[in-house]
Order: C-alpha cells, then sequence, then structure tokens
DNA sequence: TATGTCAAGTCTCAAATGGAACTAATTTCA
DNA sequence: TGAAATTAGTTCCATTTGAGACTTGACATA
C-alpha cells in the first residue's frame, strides 16, 4: 500500500517498544498513527481529500453543526489548518457556511447533501478498518479500552 | 501555550465524540495528537528539536542500536522521514553511524555521548506530562491500557 | 557469472503544516 | 461610553511532510 514503507507486512514483535519511558502513551501515538495513516493515503489518492477535510466532514457529520472553533477543540488540531479545511470543502461545494446570527465573528458549519454523500461513501473504508483491528479485543477489552480512552479524552491536560 | 488554538484551557466535555462511526479509534487518534502536539512544540522552540530528531533519539535511547528500516516499523513513521531526521541528527553530532558489515546498504544507527545527553534532558518533559496524564488512571486501568495497547500495537493490520 | 528482482536508503518536488501576525467583532470594566 | 483586552477566523511564510523516482547493494535463479 506505502510504497515508502519498508516492504513488511507486519510489524515484528520484537520491533514494539515496549517498557519504555513514557508507557503506554508510546503505543497510543503508535497505534494511532498507523492506522490513520495508510486511511488518509488512500483518501487522498481515490478521492483527492485530506485528512483535514475528511476530519472536518466526519465530525460534522456526526454534530449536524459546528463552529470552526469547536471543531479545534474537538480535534485537538490548530485552527489555521481548519480554517484551511473548510474553505476547501466550501470551494468544493462539501459544506456550506452561515453567519452565526449572534455574533458575526463567527459562521455555522453544516455539510450539503453531496457533502453527506461523500462523507458516507468515504466512512465505509475507515469503519472496516476500524472493525477489523478492534476485532482483535475480546468484548471486555472493548469496553475496557471505549472507558478509558474517554476519560483520558474528557481530561487531556495542557503542558506543564 | 499553543497561540494558533482557541483560549478554552481544558476541552469541554460536550465537544468529546462519543458513540462515533469509529468507536476509540476517535478518541484513541485524539489523545495521542493532543499529548505529544505541545511537546513538540516546546522542543521545537527551546531545543531546535524537531518530532522526527526527538523520535529517533527516543527509539535508539532505548535499543542501543538500530537501522533505519527498524526505525520505520518501530514508529509507523515513512522511511524518507527517517532518513531526513537521521541526516540532521547526524550533522548534529548527536548520533553516530556506521556501516553494516554484513549488508553495505544498511547502516547502524548509535547516538553520541552529546545525543544521549541531550535526549536524557528531554525526555524528563516527557515523563512528567505522560504521568500527570496516565495519573487520572487508577491502577486497575492503568494495567488494561497497557495491555490493550500492546496487544493492538503488535497485530496493526495493513489497508483492507 | 549474467540477469532480473528485491531491499535500504536518498533525493526531488509539490502539498500540508504550524507559528505568528493580522483583521474584525465582541466583551470587559473603568 | 469608550479604551483595552479577548475572541473567531484568515493570511503569510518558513518548515515539514509524503509520494514517487532513483541509486546502490544483495540475492535468487539459471
Amino acid at each position: 500500500m506505502n510504497k515508502n514503507q519498508p516492504a513488511q507486512q507486519f510489524t515484528h514483535s520484537d520491533l514494539i517498544l515496549e517498557n519504555n519511558a513514557i508507557g503506554s502513551i508510546w503505543q497510543i501515538c503508535f497505534v494511532a498513527n498507523s492506522f490513520v495513516f495508510p486511511i488518509y493515503a488512500f483518501y487522498d489518492k481515490q478521492y483527492k481529500i485530506s485528512r483535514m477535510e475528511f476530519v472536518i466532514l466526519f465530525i460534522l457529520a456526526h454534530k449536524g453543526k459546528l463552529m470552526a472553533w469547536e471543531m479545534c477543540i474537538m480535534t485537538g488540531l490548530p485552527k489555521n489548518n481548519i480554517s484551511r479545511g473548510v474553505k476547501k470543502l466550501e470551494s468544493k461545494g462539501l459544506i456550506k457556511r452561515s453567519q452565526d446570527p449572534k455574533d458575526a465573528r463567527r459562521a455555522i458549519l453544516v455539510t450539503t447533501k453531496t457533502g453527506e454523500g461523500l462523507y458516507q461513501e468515504l466512512i465505509v473504508h475507515y469503519t472496516r478498518r476500524a472493525d477489523d483491528f478492534l476485532s482483535l479485543l475480546d468484548e471486555d477489552d472493548k469496553n475496557d479500552l471505549d472507558r478509558i480512552m474517554l476519560k483520558l479524552s474528557k481530561s487531556m491536560p495542557t503542558i506543564s
């Protein structure tokens, strides 16, 4: 899939970095990167959709409507990135923006029909990969993972 | 810390995307991004060390010596990135490369004393943040997290 | 020992990224 | 009220990133 990676199809177990200085954080980052990397490469190639564009579609599809600053918080991504993604999606007719009547600085963003359609097409690949991946875990593991990651998500500390 | 982010110091709980199409994967990515983002910004500012450079120092410090292709597998990062990181670290005198006698294409990489010293300085911030972060969990949670993330790390699927 | 294939690593180039400065709207509070 | 501070979002610019082509070395098969 990715010609920039060495040819090994699976990670060698002895090249997993257990017991490192930052504990599970390393594994969390490794899993996150390794999981999404091929998907975004695929979206880019097949649909000319960037990571930022997909992420925005994804959260809009779930929340219905959002403002850019809410997207920043939801994704943890910088606002200039979000701003560019929004502009691009708008120019492609995949989302629409309207002024917030209460605050002229803010724009309320929603997907268009086309955008919703594209999202439905894209998400199939993502969920299939996620299901494959999580199928390695039994039900208890999945519940533990859900609970723990949610707990961590809700209280991400700023830098100390 | 990051002027590109909206000013909220903590994530709003209602802006956490629970029950989404890809389950815990979303949280894993969110946590990974939100966790490392401020650290690498800090390293860049204070030490002029990029993410790639740190990651290479980190795994070298743990494994002693490695070749570039092993780093790719361990990190899930593209080989051209690793190659550039290695070149930069070498030019700064933080790592050293020597030919693999068994295969002239390969280079065996190790940290220099300076590199090891810098790593020791950098890792303090990282582990402090990791400890703060994981202190949100009780011992059972931590063990579950370790176990599950390790299981997932060891069997990352290629794209389907 | 030729020859085609594969592997490790580098290079090029276009695109994505993030920090910082900026604009414009809103809020704070003297 | 009005100046100062804050916030939402954009733009600029330098750096980082990744895909793909490329180079060189190893290896398999004949």
